[in-house]
DNA sequence: CGACATATTGATATCCATCAAACCGGGTGG
DNA sequence: CCACCCGGTTTGATGGATATCAATATGTCG
């Protein structure tokens, strides 16, 4: 994997609240672009100053199951260990900030504020996967959706218009589903009122009832 | 919660490495007892001397979805949070060792070999959850039941039968299936000469053929 | 404009859920 | 000891939610 030496920054990664300075480099990939391969050496971990990823895990006979998706200001790659355990692509074209995976080990083996974070970190990927296994396991497609929808509106919010990076066959290998399945779940919400399309693309999605788009969730 | 102070222990809790002496004690949960709900304050960690233990959420419908079975050996309530985030119930008698969680959390905030282990803890939990995201989103019935036999002898592991302490009602509740389709994808692999029953009992099973038993479940 | 990717919509198939009944072992009490 | 019940499991019949297959839009980009 090539990275260049471009405009090496000099603050510390702020996702990690180290007061050291772990000289990062940004990089930037194209649409579609993998950033690393599951049981690739994980030589870095990546901070999104733009753009989206996605995460997955698939079988020999390509079905596969992204855990998640990764947005601005999102920290990733994270294993703790020293190889990747699925594999990462920039959804769109994406800026990331890299740290060195080694140096920065060597940082967090010994200082407890850089561990704490990184397990507030890994604790907090390990919630969103419970969660998520919940989905997968009992929800409908219907559920399923809404859900969807209701984190991404959550997560991107400050906006009126929930604008989605990933297309459709991402969203269905995130919840279980079919490309099919879901253009029928979201047609559904649109048609219930749930949701509204803005422009000219269906990936512009005004949420109109919140409460009503929760409902058609199941929360715990 | 009701904790009896019954043979305060004077070890070190073993899976956390720590060399600090945590006062730990001993509880005994009956078959099917809750040890903590979800949502209650996080008082303790626990550490399975002997039984078996299902975490699970729910839905408000019922619906539930196993995270994990925990065997002897294993930690499990750590959190990293005032409360917890799922239900833990015994599945059979089991006896755990308690360990205050929050003189524990006291303890790792400073020490980094602490922090380390349970970060690895995390880390593996995370591990097991992605792997099972994959499995409840892309695999099928059978796949799924092979998977889960997969991993219960690899883990019970040093005997020649597996002994299942769960129900197929827990293991259904696992891969996100029904008891019916349990029943009927371990009908399949036995028909196919892939285990076999002992006992009377439906739960004590012999893995004829641990080759074909992989295939049946698909690795990434 | 044309070609290709992406998304929707419709028709049909399939896997698994649901409903229902039988089975089986284990306890209990007569 | 056996009859009975009871929870758990298996097995069978049927249905339904979602996958699959296919055709049609719609948007994107050269």
């Amino acid at each position: 994997m090539y990275v260049p030496s471009t405009k090496p920054g000099t603050d510390s990664l702020q996702g990690f609240g180290s007061d050291r300075a772990i000289a990062p480099s940004d990089f930037t990939y194209k649409k579609g672009k993998t950033i690393f391969l599951q049981d690739d050496p994980a030589k870095y971990v990546y901070e999104i100053k733009s753009g989206a990823v996605r995460t997955y895990k698939s079988l020999p006979d390509g079905r596969r199951q992204i855990n998640a998706f990764h947005l601005q200001g999102d920290v990733f790659g994270v294993d703790n260990e020293k190889f990747h355990r699925f594999t990462a692509e920039a959804i769109v074209q994406t800026t990331v900030r890299l740290v060195s995976h080694g140096s920065f080990n060597m940082v967090a083996e010994s200082d407890p504020v850089v561990l704490q974070n990184l397990l507030r970190m890994t604790t907090r990927s390990l919630q969103h996967a419970e969660n998520h296994m919940l989905l997968l396991g009992r929800k409908t497609a219907l559920e399923r959706t809404a859900a969807f929808l209701h984190e991404m509106d959550e997560r991107a919010a400050a906006t009126d218009v929930l604008s989605l990076p990933m297309s459709r066959r991402d969203i269905a290998d995130y919840l279980g589903l079919t490309i099919e399945t879901v253009s029928r779940a979201v047609a559904k919400l649109h048609c219930e009122g749930v949701i509204d399309f803005v422009g000219s693309t269906q990936r512009e999605i005004v949420i109109l009832d919140r409460k009503r788009l929760a409902a058609f969730d199941q929360q715990p």
